[in-house]
Formats: structure tokens, sequence, C-alpha cells
DNA sequence: TGTGTCACG
DNA sequence: ACGTACGTGACACAC
């Protein structure tokens, strides 16, 4: 039987809206502050009705317009809340994606969508079609018939409740035609349909089981005893009013046919841009599934020698696809290569047993071109090879780019440059639990697609990288920079694994006694882990004063648990606890579940992820390892040097405020600086006009000296010194009237952002910030101080990476056997045997202060130990 | 998978 | 009326 799809869209739209717009969620966004929740929920019940076999289709919408329900009864639909404005603004959208899937859309003034869906079932269904009703109305439950089922979206619209005739009366004991005079009899608040007042619904039942129908109903009134009965007599007119407004017509004057209710195709690539602008990447991924992309090229699989070395030369794209992003520990599932006119296969045991390949990658004087080069030079540095020599990176080149590109996977990079022969890793291997290699040909192809997408950009973004001036950070530091980070990680940071078994002895009994003492004084015993349980325990079982909730119940943070050490004494045991069980879990547990055979921890520095040109380190992450309490501080007891050697490290003071000065050119912060005066000091001395400081007013001229930092407001500020606002506000004002330059900077950085959509640090590191242009206040404020923030930290980050780039050169050059190990953003440590100590000391901390000229000097400090511990 | 919490610069 | 400092990663829990 033909079959016809009919949907209520106002239904589904508002059921897609308020299912992700329930209270306290933040409603989904794009950057630029376009609202996108109901967009994306009424898409996904979307797909899943319209399929592709899907021949005929419509939706049906509401129009603003009056209809002849308000002409029978003004009051209908009053007392209605208003559609949310976030809902009204995505509705544009939702029309545009029903279009663009070639569904056909109906309105008309004057008529509801009920009426629509009504009318067009039953001429459908009269042409011998059947009909398919989707909506989360039951109200449409009185089209049911033989060839009419209607279809309702359950509450977390992932199922609908299918109803025949048959469902229909199993679930409410009622015929599709007693649905109308349920209604009529019992009403609906939400359009402010009266019904009979006291007829609920299970009267209302009871009444049609008795006497069928609305019109019996009335015709025995006397019959019915009671207030019910009284009720009845009473308000007969309304019954019979709710009657004419619930009813759906199914003879409505529109001129809609059913001819009109063909599927046109989908217009898959205005599809696909649609949800890239909105930034619904779901959906692209989706799309791009089913329209595998046009064969144009070959590849050729190259399985020998011979064959291997007619085609190496130099300026080959090479890419290498590991199976884990994880490359200590990853396998290799295929290298792609090409010259741009050819494009090669080498499956993984040739690729890591052909001794060409071998002495092509490790010779440093042919030029190659890959993605990651730190993660194939990392990968292949396990395999007992090398890869240098590597003279454009296409993730690196994307990154400086434009530096939100970095956390974004191969596909949704290359498509940023319009490049599109290119499919998501997701559609060919699977993910999660289900991840890995297809059939030959399909991943064979893919991993050869990506060698052609690096070969085929490289002029490109060399192009624009040279326009943003941005080549010599490429050239000169990130690649460079790539190669230190690669020795660093697979040379990796010792452990001491007696340490990390007594202190995770000592750890786990403490924490038990933790926990003893814990349920006792609470009567009970609970998760203390459980942020709910513990509320629940807090704030109901003991009735301590709670302080700010949370999205999901009490707040338990140090913060709020500070503040109630003085009502009870198991607050001081659960602070306890949870600094303890921090330390186990994360740094204990994270230590040994990293561990490699060779008693190491190899971190996975990445170098293309953070926006303001930072590194951050994953698994372990060694750029949080504790230091601010002295319980925490003992967890850098675990990390020791190799046999006969020290560890070195070397720090630089106050770097983000000295780049600030700098970048400002603020005159009195330079010269406190060049003067090694004490900077917070300096700072309480100016804004409080004293000559002696006492340590709370050091205190909050530091708070302010990093508020400046990050783009400060006063009410933050004031949190953190603990003034009112307004005492912070006239701080930051006296702060900035001492040091004009720092005024005029923020003015001028911000309003380059808003001109530019980016702003930069001193090596030209860009980052845009779309945030500046958001309709939303909040997000244009953390675009502002994004503004600010960026290039400091930024910068900073430029020169700490070349000091290491400098550092790393000094070492090869001069054949050194100390080696970087670590990097904190701020700090360096190196491996130093005893010979070179001496040296070290002098050379490291002079490196990092002449990785750059300044304004201001760029001081660093530097400590020697046998362990992390022991360094500062 | 999202949330709360907390470790670092 | 509203928000309420920048940049990260990891863990346990709850759904």
């Amino acid at each position: 039987m033909k079959k016809m799809i009919l949907i209520d869209g106002n239904s589904i739209m508002f059921r897609a809206y308020y299912a992700t717009a329930y209270p306290g969620a933040k409603l989904m966004q794009t950057g630029q502050g376009i609202y996108t929740n109901a967009l994306f929920a009424f898409v996904g019940m979307f797909e899943k009705i319209i399929t592709e076999d899907t021949t005929n289709a419509l939706v049906a919408f509401d129009t603003k317009e009056p209809t002849k329900r308000h002409e029978v009864y003004k009051e209908y639909k009053a007392g209605r809340i208003k559609m949310p404005e976030e809902l009204a603004m995505q509705i544009p959208l939702i029309n545009q994606y029903i279009e663009l899937t070639g569904v056909p859309i109906y309105s008309k003034a004057g008529y509801e969508a009920d009426d629509i869906i009504g009318t067009m079932a039953k001429r459908c269904a009269k042409d011998g079609y059947h009909v398919e009703i989707y909506s989360s109305d039951r109200d449409l439950l009185q089209l049911v018939d033989d060839r009419i089922t209607v279809n309702l979206l359950k509450k977390g619209m992932r199922e609908v409740a299918r109803f025949d005739p048959k469902t229909l009366f199993e679930t409410y004991q009622l015929t599709h035609e007693q649905m109308i005079d349920l209604k009529a009899l019992m009403g609906d608040t939400s359009d402010n349909i009266p019904g009979i007042p006291g007829v609920g619904e299970k009267t209302a039942v009871k009444l049609l089981q008795e006497y069928e129908t609305l019109e019996n109903v009335l015709e025995h009134k006397d019959e019915i005893k009671g207030k019910l009965g009284e009720r009845i007599k009473e308000h007969e007119e309304l019954a019979k009013l709710s009657k004419q407004l619930v009813t759906i017509d199914v003879d409505a004057d529109i001129e809609c046919q059913i001819s009109d209710l063909e599927k046109g195709e989908v217009k898959t690539s205005e599809l696909i841009t649609f949800f890239q602008n909105l930034e619904l990447h779901v959906f692209v991924k989706k799309m791009e599934e089913p329209t595998a992309k046009m064969e144009s090229w070959e590849y050729k699989v190259i399985e020998d020698e011979h064959e291997l070395g007619k085609i190496l030369k130099p300026e080959l794209a090479i890419h290498f696809e590991l199976s884990d992003y994880n490359y200590h520990k990853a396998e290799l599932w295929g290298v792609g290569i090409t010259d741009g006119k050819h494009h090669y296969f080498l499956s993984p045991d040739f690729a890591l047993t052909s001794i060409n390949f071998q002495m092509y990658l490790s010779d440093e004087s042919i030029k190659k071109f890959t993605y990651d080069y730190k993660a194939a030079k990392v990968f292949l540095l396990w395999q007992n090879m090398e890869f240098n020599n590597v003279v454009f990176d296409l993730l690196l080149s994307a990154y400086l780019i434009n530096s939100h590109l970095g956390k974004e996977e191969f596909k949704r990079i290359v498509s940023n440059f319009d490049y599109e022969d290119i499919l998501y890793d997701d559609v060919i291997y699977g993910k999660g639990a289900k991840k890995g290699l297809p059939e030959k040909e399909i991943y064979e192809r893919h991993i050869a697609s990506k060698a052609k997408a690096i070969f085929e950009l490289r002029d490109p973004l060399l192009k624009q990288l040279k326009e943003q001036e941005q080549l010599h950070l490429l050239n000169d530091l990130e690649i460079p920079l790539s190669e230190v980070l690669a020795e660093m990680e697979y040379s990796g940071l010792l452990v001491d694994q007696n340490e990390l078994k007594i202190q995770g002895k000592d750890l786990k009994e403490r924490l038990e006694t933790l926990e003893k003492e814990i349920h006792e004084l609470a009567g009970i015993t609970f998760n203390v882990s459980s942020p709910k349980q513990l509320g629940e325990i807090l704030f109901e079982k003991l009735e301590l004063p709670h302080g700010k909730k949370t999205k999901t119940g009490y707040s338990t943070n140090v913060e709020v648990l500070n503040d109630l050490q003085k009502h009870h004494p198991i607050i001081e045991k659960i602070l306890d606890y949870r600094q303890l069980s921090k330390l186990h879990s994360t740094y204990i547990e994270g230590v040994r579940q990293n561990l490699f055979e060779d008693g190491k921890v190899h971190t996975i520095y990445m170098q293309a992820l953070t926006t303001t040109g930072r590194l951050s380190s994953l698994d372990p992450n060694l750029q949080n390892i504790p230091i601010r309490t002295e319980e925490g501080r003992k967890i850098r007891k675990l990390f020791i040097p190799e046999e006969n050697k020290y560890l070195l490290g070397s720090d630089y003071s106050q770097i983000e405020l000295r780049v600030l000065a700098d970048m400002a050119n603020v005159k009195g912060l330079i010269e406190a600086f060049n003067h090694h005066e004490d900077i917070h000091t300096k700072t309480a001395q100016e804004v409080f006009h004293v000559d002696e400081v006492n340590s709370e007013q050091r205190r909050a001229a530091k708070a302010v000296n990093f508020g400046i930092i990050y783009g400060i407001g006063a009410w933050s500020l004031s949190e953190d010194i603990n003034v009112t606002p307004k005492e912070a506000q006239a701080f930051i004002d006296q702060y900035l009237s001492i040091y004009p330059e720092i005024k005029d900077y923020m003015e001028n950085i911000v309003n380059f952002a808003k001109e530019n959509k980016y702003v930069e640090t001193i090596m030209k590191r860009r980052r845009y910030i779309p945030e500046l242009e958001s309709p939303v206040y909040t997000q244009r404020s953390f675009g502002e101080r994004t503004a600010l923030n960026a290039p400091i930290q930024g910068s900073a980050a430029d020169i700490l990476k070349k000091a290491m780039v400098d550092l790393y050169q000094y070492l090869k050059k001069n054949k050194k056997q100390s080696k970087l190990i670590l990097q904190v953003h701020d700090e360096l440590i190196l491996e130093v045997p005893e010979s070179e100590l001496e040296e070290m000391k002098e050379v490291v901390p002079k490196m990092m202060s002449k990785a750059i000229q300044l304004k201001v000097e760029l001081e660093t400090s530097c400590d020697v130990g046998t362990n992390w511990y022991e360094l500062k």
C-alpha cells in the first residue's frame, strides 16, 4: 500500500524545544550565540520519521492568525504562555531544514496544523494511502481509523506510541470517535477548553463507556444522579461548545493536493553547509556516510622494495595512520604517500620493515610533508626508526592559521580550507569499543586520501601563513618544537616504584580510616565521593546551612565546606578525605595506569590544542602535579632522574606580568621589574600609598596583578580578596591610574579584536574571537576578557617554546647528555648528568632569559635535586 | 555522556 | 535583569 506521512510540525517543534530546555539547562548555541537546541532535537526526531524510502510526506504548521475556533470561542487558547523568544528564533531554521530535506511544508492562515493533517489524512486514506501521523498531541487520536495510524512522541523523543484502532481501544477502552467526546467532557487546560467543570478523565471515560457518545450522555442527563448530574445539566452548552472546539476539521478548505505531497530530493551539499554553519557536526557526519565521494582518483598499493624505490623522492606527503591517539602504544594501520600526481598505500608490515623507507624517512636532506609530525616521529622512535626533515605539517599549519582548529579532527580541519575529499574517521573506523579496520579497500583509500589532502593543501596553507606573517612561527618555532617534544615524550620520566607503592599504601590506609570516621559522625554509611549523597547527608540529615546550589543539588565544594568547618566536626574529615582521594586516584593510580615497561611515564604534549598557544599534557598530565599543599607536593617524590643523573628545573618569574609590561609598555612595571623589586609589594605601595606593606595589602595587590591578566571584573576580585564589589572597583580604578598604560592597552586590544576579529602574540600567533560578535552579553564579555588574556598567555607560551628550541639546539650542537624532559608552562625540567651540572645551571636559565629581548628582563630561577620534590 | 570537583600555570 | 577571571586534564558518579 502507498504510504503517506503527515507531521504535526508545531507539536514536534515544541516538544523538541522543551525536551532540551528543561529548567536549568544551558541551551545549545553556536559560537555566535544562535540558539540551535530545538533545531537539533527536531532534526533528530525528523530523521527517524523521514527515511530514505519515504516517498510521500507533509509537515503542517500553524500560523499566527486567529482561527475559526477563536471566532466561536474568544477564550480559545487564552492564557497560554507566549512562545519563548529562543524558540521563535529557531523557526526559520527549522523551516529551512525541512525545505532542504525535500519534504513539503504547508500552512494556511486561519487553519491549525491539526485541521490540515485531519483533512489531508482523510483525503489520502480515501485515495488508497495508508497514513502515518506524527505528533505529540493526543488530540490527533480522533483521526485513527483502519487506514490512519497516529504515532505519539513519547517524552524523551526516543520512541513513539503507535495507535491503530486496536491499540487505541486497548489503551483507552474508547473508539476514535469517542476520543472527541472524551476531550469535550473533560476539557483541555492547555487550549483553555472548558469541558464540563468537575469532570476529569476518569469520570469522562466512565460516562462514555456507559453512554457511548456525548450526545447520548446529554440525552440521558436526568438519569445521572448527584453532583455529577447537576453539573452536566448546568454545563450542557459548554460541553457542546467544547466538542465543536476539539473536533478536528477533516474537510478544511485547503488547496493542498495529494500530488503536492511528493517528497523531493534531499539537497545534500546545501544541507551539509547548513549544518556546518550551525555547528551541528553530528548531522554533518551522518550526511557524509551515504554520500561516498566521487572516486575520481586512484591509489596504488606498494608491496615491494623495488616499487617503493621508484616512487621515493623529495617532497612527498606522507601520512601515518595510527590505531590510537596515544602513539606510544598505538599500532600502525597504514601509510599514505603522494607526490601530488600518484597516490600510494603502504601496509604496516611493509612500511615498518622496508629498508628503503627507513632510509628515506631518516634522511636529513630530503624534505617531507606530513600531518602531526610529532605523532609520527614518536611512533617511529618506538620502532627504532627516525623521521627527519619534515618541512610542512598540516596540523600545525592549520593550528597557526586558526588556533581553534587544533581541537578538530583531520576531516574538519581540511574542510575548513574547502577541501572536501576526505571522510570522517568515525565513519571509516567506527568509534569507542567498536573502533576497528573495515574492508581493505575502504581504509587504504582513506589513508591515501589523507596524504593527498596534505599535499594539496600545502600551497594554500603556506600562502595564508605567509599573508599572516606566520611562516617564521611554523618553520622556526612549531616544527622544530615538534622534534624537541618528540624526544621529551619518548625519553619519558622515570618513576620511583618503591615510593609509588609506599605512598599508595599510606594514602589508602588513611582514606579507609577517614571514611570510617565520616560514616560514624554521619551515623550512616554512604559514598563520600558522591557529591549527591554527601549533599544529602550534610544538608538534609545533619541539617547544616547550605550555601549555593548546583544544577543537580547542593554544592559541596571546598569553598562551601570551609564555611561549614565550625558547624560540624565531620567537615574537616571530609575535606581531608577529598584531598587524599584526589591524590590517590588522580596521581598515584593515574601514574600507575600510565606506567610503561621501562618504569617510566611517557606523556603526550598536545602541541596544537589550546587556543592560546600553550601546550597541554595528557596520559598522564604532568602539568598539574600538586605543589600548593605540602601533602600534595609529596607526589613529586615519585618522579626521579635516571641513574647518576639529576633533575634541574628552571622557571620564569612572573613571565605573564613581564609580558604585559612589555606589550603595554607600562613604565611603572618596567621600572620595578628592572630594579628587581618585588612586584606585588611595589604595586601595594603605590596603590595604598604606604611604604610599609602588610601581608593583606600585598595579597590584594597580587590578586589585582593576576586579575589584570585574566580581564578583571570588580565582582570576582571582591570575592577573591574579600571586600565589597564597590571597594574592589575602587581598587581597580586606583590600580589603573597608577599604571595608565594598562588601561590604554585594555581598550586598544579590545578594539583591535573587534575590528580584526582576532588578537595576536609577540610572535604573531593568532586567536580569533568570534564571541565578540555574539548577541549574548556573557559571551561577548568573555570575548573581551579573552582579547586581553590571549596575547599575554600566548606570548609567554611563545617565549618558553623559543627557549626550548634554543636549548635543544645548544644541547645537540654541543653533544650534551643533558636532555629536556618536562615543560610546565613557565618552567623547564632537564635530566642532567653530574658532569654537566655546573654548566647547565648556567646555560639553562640564561637561555630562557635570552629567548627574547623585551623591555623588561626575564628573570629565571634554577634548582637541582634528586627528585622533582626537591626542586624549588 | 554530562556534571561536579579539584589539580596545575 | 543578568552574569561574575584566563588556559588546561582526570577522576568518580549518575544517568
